[in-house]
Parts: structure tokens; C-alpha cells; sequence
RNA sequence: GGACCCGUGGUGUAGCGGUUAACACGUCGGCCUGUCAAGCCGAAGAUCGCGGGUUCGAACCCCGUCGGGUCCGCCA
């Protein structure tokens, strides 16, 4: 080793011992006589002093380092004298006086600073990842991220489980999302698909019988990026059998509730977690993945508005879309402008604006409000009661398709949240979601899809409803939302071929396109399947919350750009003609004008 | 596929129709034996992402394009 200790680890009673470091120079201040140099390695950092009439060899040798040259260091640790500790850094209460300092490597002056966590320009940081991981900010969340895949393994190994790698190079599924295709050499015009999850793999080894499985997996989805979605990520993919819903539901819980405990330094809100059904969240909360840490529930205020005589409201209550409103305290004395930048926040929502009405400062409380004049006395009241309004606060009103109204009061429910400061940084707050509908219906291909995916298991009881009214089947499927954010999928899967076979006529696959995709699956429930159901908690969006980052790629050490690009190697590339020609493809050349 | 925001020395910002393009940090040189976001003195470093247009005149206005980000669609 060129080292005997690492930087951080130094204190008071190592004073005395002859040491050899090695690290990156953070930065140097030269006094004349004595130069110091902060000297750094992933432990942390220590002062080194190279004294001009103590030591010359090592003073001449510190006038040549720069920063961020990595360097060899032997000296001798001591206390520092009385007066010049540092009381903000851990090893402040020593130095190393270097007897001799050799570059292992000289650094040119690097294209932002390293040093602090100054704001960078992100493409910059994605070019210099090397350089960016080396700042605090990153090396922190980078060993967070490990601390976490430690704490599930050993929490997962404790509990009986087994780790099982499945393959990256799989089948294509048509049915979720967009696959990425790698083109197979050996079979002309024939494609592997790498896996959106491992998803049938781990049902496949249910049916093998491991009984408790998991995996650190990766999974590749080619879809438009957002700050929480990255065309590769991490989930803790496991899967038991012989479990219920609770099973599955209280193991997870646990483990979260240790992990946010005893691995990160975030404040849990609530334990247990609080459970809501779907139709209760989106009520509620016009999300299936809400932020509990703040009020500012929606209500439904239908049966009033009804009655109003504002044409909006009537024609949809009678189409039978829903009212609802939020109450924003504090923000009744908002100016006009203000009110109508709402519009905005509601058409960006996908909605067509947002009603207003605001209640006046003051004992009287009198509401000021457009659409005031189409409601009588009472039912102004009535509302205001309902939303539980004080004077000075502030009600927004939405009515629309009930899908609609929900994404237009999220949205205010977030926006006001930030603007009024209702969320604490520091708390960490789940929620599960259960009893989603098994189908969503879609309109434009007229058939039903699956809301979860094509393998989970309708609620028992709603068994019947498949045949009648499949909108009305719930699905036995849990969703973790944190912060209001999904960190986790998932439910008691399909063990019978025969419900599987009847799942996937539902969703318009006939039985040829049934077997052609999924015909291993339904092969294997014919041999002995246990009944088994599992869940996948995506590491990067938890780890991205225990971090308190804005978003994921702050978490992954190579992450890529919203076009889903690799700034740093510069990925996608071009490829050699003749490596397309061993892979049997064809560019279109129209297309080809952005491959460089 | 669509909407919006950003792009000015190495970095972060200011400038928003006429400026020698400003400031801080960094870099380089000098001074300095107890600094720790060291300090003091001095210097170098920018055709304002790129292309076109409007104008007597463009970093600034317009169009296009490239790159980064946020959101909708898409996606658990």
C-alpha cells in the first residue's frame, strides 16, 4: 500500500505516529516559510505543514504541487499547537508535518471547483463526472447509495432470502413500456429486449420454488426522461410465496422504516404508514402517489355547486364530474394578477383554469370573488364551511372530468406547498396505496389495460365483476408513495393459467398473441405454482429522498441527460458499418443525421 | 410529439439596442513562518453556444439550430 492511514481518521492520539498518506491536494495555503496543504481521500481531510527551517526537502517538494495533484505524504502526526486547531474539521486537532512529499501524479486545474458545493452547470458536471464525483455533495450520496444496497441486503439474507441474478438479455414486451433492443448476430432480424423488470423471471422462480427472492436489478425502459426517471435504473426486485398482501406490505414496511432510521438522517412522519385506498387518494389528494407531509386536502363541494347558478359548475355536476376545491390559507389578499397566473398552473395541468374566491381579511370575512354573484348567501357559506375556511384564506375550485380535476389541484396542492414553505426537508413521509382498479379503460384502442401490469391478481371477491363491469375490479396491488413520489410497485401475482389466460383476453391479446408472448408463463402455472406476489422499491428515487436531492441523477454516479444521452463518454455513438452488417441492420439514412 | 426556462473569461453571475463587456471565485507572478473560504500587491484570460435576419449599430430584438433543465404526452 502507498498508505498507512487515510486522512479522515487521524486524531489526537495517533499524535506522535510516523504515518504515509496519499490523496488529492484540496487545497493549499502558502505562508512563505511553512505551506499547508489540506490533503484529501474518501475518509475525509487532514493538514499537512511543510516547515521551510524544519523540514526544507518537504517545503521545496510542496512549492510544486497544485491542486487536485495526488500525492504521497510521509511525516509524522502531531498535535497542534495551542490556539490553531480547527474545531470544524473531524482531524482539526492535528497535522501532519511532512518529511517528504512525492507527486504520483500532477492535475491540471480542474474546470469548476471541487472544493465546496458551488452551483455548476449540470452539463459541465455530467462531461466531468470524474471530477464531480469528487466533490462532497456526490461522495456523500454516492455512499449513501451503498449504505442502502447494504442495509437491504443484510435486512433480505437476515429474513431468508436468496439473491438470484437474472438475465439482462431477455424477451421483448410490447405491452409496458417502450423496450430498448439489442439485435441478435445469430438470428438474422431477431432482437433480445432488456428487461423493463424482472418481472416474470421472478414469478418463474416462484414457480421454481426458491420461495424468497431478490435482486439489486437493473432495468432499461425507453421512455422521455423526468428528474425521477432515467433510461436505466436500480429496483430491489423480491418476490415471496405463500404470502397475502399484509406479508409482502409489513416486510417492506419494516425495512423502510429501518432504513430511514438507521441509515439515513431523515425524520420518519409517520409509523405505521398510513393506507389509503386509490379512490381515497385520489379524493383526497388527486394523486396515487401523494405528499402526506402537508395539508391542504381537496374536498368535494358537488352538491353545492350544483345548486349555484354558475353554468360551469351545473353542466358539469349534471355529467356527473366532480367540484372540488382546496383551501390555501394566507393567500386570500393575492392581486388579481396573482389569481389569474393560476390559469396557467391549471391549463399546464391539463385543465381548462381554476375558480377562485378569496376571503377578505378581518372579522367579516367577506368573499371576493369572480363567480360570487352565481351563488346565494348560503351556499357561499356552506362552502366556506366545507373547506373550513378562516378569513384572508384563499379557495380554489376545479371542476372537470373527475381524472382532471385531480391533476389540476395536485398541482396546486404542490405548487402552494412549496410557495407557502409547508414541506420540511428533513421528514421522510409514506404512504401505501391499495385497492387500485385492476384496468384502466382506453379510449382510443376501446379495450381495458392493465393499471399495474398484466400478471397481478384481482381482488378475491371482484372475481365475479371480470365478466360484468372490469372498471370495477380492484387489483390486489400496493404502491409506496414517499414524499410524493412512487417508490415502490406491487402485488400478488396470478397463479392459475386459467384466470391468466382470462386476464389477457380482457386486454384484447388472443390466445395466438397470448402464447407467442407469455406462453412460458402460462406453460409453467400448469407445474405446481405457489401462490406468490412481490413488490420492487425503486433504490434510486428512495435514495434520491434519504439524500434529499431534487432528483435522481444526483444518486447515480454515471447518470445521462433528459435525451438519454452519456455527456461524459458520449453515448450513443456511431457504429462501424460492418458491426451493423454482422448484425443484419439497415440504417435509414434520413435518420441518421444526429449519429456523430 | 408539445409547452416553458437557461446558454456571457476556467466557474458562478451582472449587463438586455451604442459600455474600453462589469464583479466574485479560480489561474499565473511577487511578498509573507501558523494558515485553514489565508492575506496583500500585480497580471493574463471573453469575438457573449452556433447560423441567419432586422438595424447606421446586436451579447441585447426576430427566426432557425445545437446543448442543458422543468413540465404535459409517454412511462410504474
Amino acid at each position: 500500500m502507498l498508505k498507512t492511514h487515510h486522512c479522515g481518521e487521524l486524531r489526537r492520539q495517533h499524535a506522535g505516529e510516523a504515518v504515509t498518506l496519499a490523496g488529492w491536494v484540496n487545497r493549499i495555503r502558502a505562508q512563505g516559510g511553512v505551506i499547508f496543504l489540506d490533503l484529501r481521500d474518501r475518509s475525509g481531510v487532514v493538514q499537512i505543514t511543510a516547515d521551510v527551517a524544519r523540514a526544507p526537502q518537504a517545503h521545496a517538494d510542496a512549492e510544486k504541487v497544485g491542486r487536485e495533484y495526488v500525492i504521497q505524504v510521509v511525516g509524522v502526526v502531531r498535535a497542534r499547537p495551542e490556539g490553531m486547531t480547527n474545531p470544524n474539521m473531524p482531524t482539526g486537532e492535528v497535522e501532519i508535518e511532512a518529511t517528504g512529499i512525492k507527486i504520483l501524479n500532477p492535475a491540471k486545474t480542474p474546470p469548476f471547483e471541487l472544493g465546496g458545493d458551488s452551483r455548476v452547470d449540470e452539463a459541465i458536471r455530467l462531461h466531468y463526472r470524474y471530477l464531480d464525483l469528487r466533490r462532497p455533495r456526490m461522495q456523500q450520496n454516492i455512499l449513501l447509495r451503498g449504505k442502502v444496497t447494504k442495509f437491504i441486503r443484510d435486512y433480505l439474507y437476515d429474513r431468508g432470502f436468496v439473491e438470484i441474478e437474472t438475465p439482462i438479455l431477455f424477451k421483448t414486451t410490447p405491452e409496458g413500456a417502450r423496450d430498448y433492443l439489442v439485435p441478435s448476430r445469430v438470428h438474422p432480424g431477431k432482437f433480445y429486449a432488456l428487461p423493463q423488470s424482472p418481472q416474470q423471471l421472478k414469478q418463474l422462480l416462484m414457480v421454481a420454488g426458491y420461495e424468497r427472492y431478490f435482486q439489486i436489478a437493473r432495468c432499461f425502459r425507453d421512455e422521455d426522461q423526468r428528474g425521477d426517471r432515467q433510461p436505466e435504473f436500480t429496483q430491489l426486485d423480491m418476490e415471496m410465496s405463500f404470502v397475502e398482501r399484509e406479508d409482502v406490505m409489513n416486510l417492506i414496511e419494516g425495512l423502510m422504516t429501518e432504513l430511514v432510521e438507521k441509515v439515513s438522517d431523515r425524520e420518519l412522519v409517520t409509523k405505521p404508514f398510513p393506507r389509503l385506498s386509490y379512490q381515497e387518494a385520489m379524493a383526497r389528494y388527486g394523486s396515487d402517489k401523494p405528499d402526506v407531509r402537508y395539508g391542504l386536502e381537496i374536498k368535494d363541494i358537488s352538491d353545492i355547486a350544483g345548486k349555484s347558478a354558475f353554468k360551469v359548475f351545473v353542466e358539469n355536476v349534471e355529467a356527473g364530474n366532480p367540484v372540488r376545491a382546496i383551501c390555501v390559507p394566507g393567500c386570500g389578499g393575492y392581486t388579481r394578477k396573482q389569481l389569474d397566473d393560476l390559469t396557467e398552473l391549471a391549463k399546464s395541468a391539463g385543465g381548462k383554469g381554476l375558480a377562485w374566491m378569496a376571503l377578505e381579511a378581518g372579522e367579516q370575512g367577506q368573499v371576493k370573488s369572480p363567480i360570487g354573484k352565481f351563488f346565494s348567501v348560503d351556499q357561499l357559506v356552506a362552502i366556506v364551511d366545507r373547506m373550513e375556511a378562516k378569513p384572508g384564506d384563499l379557495i380554489l375550485i376545479s371542476a372537470d372530468k373527475a381524472s382532471v380535476v385531480a391533476a389540476v389541484l395536485d398541482a396546486a396542492r404542490r405548487e402552494f406547498a412549496s410557495r407557502l414553505g409547508l414541506v420540511d426537508p428533513k421528514k421522510i413521509g409514506f404512504c401505501w396505496i391499495i385497492d387500485f382498479p385492476l384496468f384502466d379503460w382506453n379510449a382510443d384502442e376501446k379495450r381495458w389495460d392493465p393499471s399495474h401490469h398484466l400478471f397481478t391478481s384481482p381482488m378475491p371477491d371482484d372475481i365475479p365483476l371480470l365478466d360484468s363491469e372490469p372498471g370495477k375490479v380492484r387489483g390486489q396491488q400496493y404502491d409506496l408513495a414517499c414524499n410524493g413520489y412512487e417508490v415502490a410497485g406491487g402485488s400478488i401475482r396470478i397463479h392459475d393459467r386459467s384466470l391468466q389466460e382470462k386476464i389477457f383476453g380482457l386486454i384484447g391479446l388472443d390466445v395466438e398473441d397470448a402464447k407467442e408472448r407469455f406462453g412460458h408463463m402460462l406453460e409453467a402455472f400448469e407445474y405446481g405454482t405457489p401462490p406468490h406476489g412481490g413488490i420492487a422499491p425503486g433504490i434510486d428515487r428512495l435514495t434520491m429522498l434519504l439524500a434529499g436531492e431534487p432528483n435522481i441523477r444526483e444518486v447515480i454516479a454515471f447518470p445521462k441527460s433528459q435525451q438519454a444521452a452519456d455527456l461524459m463518454a458520449g453515448a450513443p455513438s456511431a457504429v462501424e458499418p460492418i458491426q451493423l452488417d454482422e448484425l443484419h441492420i439497415l440504417v435509414n439514412s434520413n435518420d441518421s443525421h444526429s449519429t456523430e
